[in-house]
DNA sequence: GATGAATGAGTATTCATTCAT
DNA sequence: GATGAATGAATACTCATTCAT
């Protein structure tokens, strides 16, 4: 795992250190949710991780580094998900279908994306573009898929275009997350995945300049 | 003002509450753009304001409160210049013009745009709706343009595919503050507002269709 | 009035001096009452007694000059009310008419009694052995009376018990305003006063030693 | 104890629990009685307890939570030293004893009755009660000695004279705490219980009508 | 004389972190 | 490895007092 890397912890044991942290990044999504990141205490995140704060920093070194794992632990969910499935064939219809996917899992990870979302910005100076870089390969996911349509003809988008609209798809499936608030009573995920592939698809001049 | 509504000040006089606020607002979006609401101290913003702590209690009860009189200003700051120009005709060349606007509007509050996003979850249980109704006159504002080009028969979409695409324009003008990060070397306000345009309005299948 | 002694007023007008700290006193009563001298502010004593925090600090130097002047203006109140009837006989009989007598103007001064009884020790170094002064003018008051009982016969005591007898009259009346809360549903000021006679009058013994 | 109903610690060990709070109230009742309990800085409190104001934070919720404590112990000490003579014969003789050894107990207790005595009127809503209670008990102890003495023919009382008898004596007994400063000079403890037993028992009219 | 905006020292309380057991 | 008592820096907020108008 890459966590390694940036948070160390005083246990050895390695699969202590994955249970324990297990314990912990699914205590912290649920209380982050609930209160955020800064009003959740270390104390809290112990307690519901089902030990002690001695026990919690033998896992980590700062509170920061909670946050880190949770959103390093999302950014991998999210992507081993998205990865399943193998949307490589360059049509659009596996596009529609890659974004649907996308969708759907942002759809069950509702919770994880919306505090990833909303607390990222709480990362450390180091911690941050390790974060974005994942963000990036994210993105970078979905500007593949798109350049294979590209070169297979389906889709007729210059270089910014693609990336744009790499962004663009991305930041759609995290919408569904942090604008649950609106679209709760409205739209169903299913609904948001007809609506938006519609729109993403069709165009809005289609009809017009078809006439 | 709607601030009166929320926000009770110590203070009488009206264009003292007005000036202290201003002040106040200034140096909190600096301050939280730079460390966020909850690394921000009352008394950095009550020096950053050039008034004393007991001063910044006089137009405030709580800490919480200089949030909310932020969110509050920018959104109406952004909607004051949005519907300075009316884009009301109902020609899909109206409402391109109007995202166009949108979108240099986000630009150039940039960072208040950022701050309110990434802070307006720290808002009180009581301030937070108020500050969403907001958000949702904003979208209402597209939705309005966007139904009066349906009506125009410039645009061929139902109910739900209106809402969404409003939604998606407000979104994609905030995207344009809070990807700053990845967008900044790559594209320029009018490089995003071209490309954000091309693909919400010629759309994916285009081509294809027409070929 | 001794108040000049102690607490100098910036205006210079005496007889709105007068005014201005009956209004004070009155407020401070009420306020000091409810919620105790350290938990009102003198902002609040301001607006109570009808005039600005400004304008108090003109009256006053500091807020516990407020508790002086409030318990000043008690004692006196209570000593000119407890000397108009002139109970200096000798007898028995006038005695316990004055004992009546003060303890029916303490249930009148209820409130204020209360108040002196429970703030005077959070009075100056410099007040409280001004306001102790007049306590002891207080007993005084009684010993004198008891003396004249003593001096006609009416009454067998030494020195000591005379002087403990005048307190303990004194502390009984001030136990009718502080322990309010045990006597309410249980006594009337009526039945305080003759419960107390009895047992101050008649003595324990009394029976037995006469069968 | 009953401590625990009130406040609860988040430190776990009872017994650290107990030995914190003994220092803690040693501490209180020192610095109360100096300055008063508002006057009183819970970094003063920590200090003199010999630990940090964080651990001071680990056996309390709030400051008023100290003086709860303080009036608990000392209403619990009184009472505990007051039934350990058991004076309940039911003879004149039995009740002087009490008394005279209740009135040494605030002898020797002096400090604490008096901080409990001037600062209970700032114990919280919700303690305020159970310490009455606690004084109601201490009353009723003396009520039940008197209550046998009449059973036994040795007093002529009614049953509001028994009940006001108690309160006078328990109230005399505080009268040395706080009266100290007039009666310092004058009296020991023992001219004290000396004067109030014979002015008690005697009574004011006692040889007139022997006459 | 009256006002009330400004001041800032002072205070209760929290909470991340450590470390002896 | 685990525990949880101890720590104290940090922080929101209050309020007596002043002084320019």
């Amino acid at each position: 795992m890459s966590q390694k890397k940036f948070v160390p912890a005083s246990v050895r044991d390695e699969r202590l250190i994955e249970k324990r942290r297990n314990q912990m990044i699914n205590a912290a999504v649920a209380l982050f949710k609930e209160k955020g990141f800064h009003r959740t205490t270390t104390r809290e995140i112990a307690k519901k991780s089902g030990f002690s704060i001695g026990t919690l920093y033998e896992y980590i070194r700062a509170k920061e580094d909670v946050l880190y794992l949770v959103c390093d632990r999302i950014y991998d969910e999210v992507r081993d998900r998205l990865i399943r499935i193998d949307a490589g064939q360059g049509t659009l219809e596996s596009l529609k279908l890659a974004i649907a996917h996308y969708f759907r899992i942002v759809d069950e990870l509702q919770d994880e994306v919306l505090v990833m979302y909303q607390e990222a910005k709480s990362l450390t100076k180091e911690a941050l573009p390790y974060v974005l870089k994942k963000e990036m390969e994210m993105v970078g996911i979905f500007e593949k898929m798109i350049r294979k349509c590209a070169e297979n003809g389906e889709l007729d988008l210059d270089e910014k275009e693609m990336e744009m609209l790499a962004h663009n798809i991305f930041v759609q499936g995290e919408m569904w997350a942090f604008r649950r608030w609106a679209f709760k009573k409205k739209f169903t995920i299913e609904d948001y995945i007809r609506l938006q592939t519609h729109l993403l698809f069709s165009g809005l001049e289609t009809r017009d300049m078809m006439a």
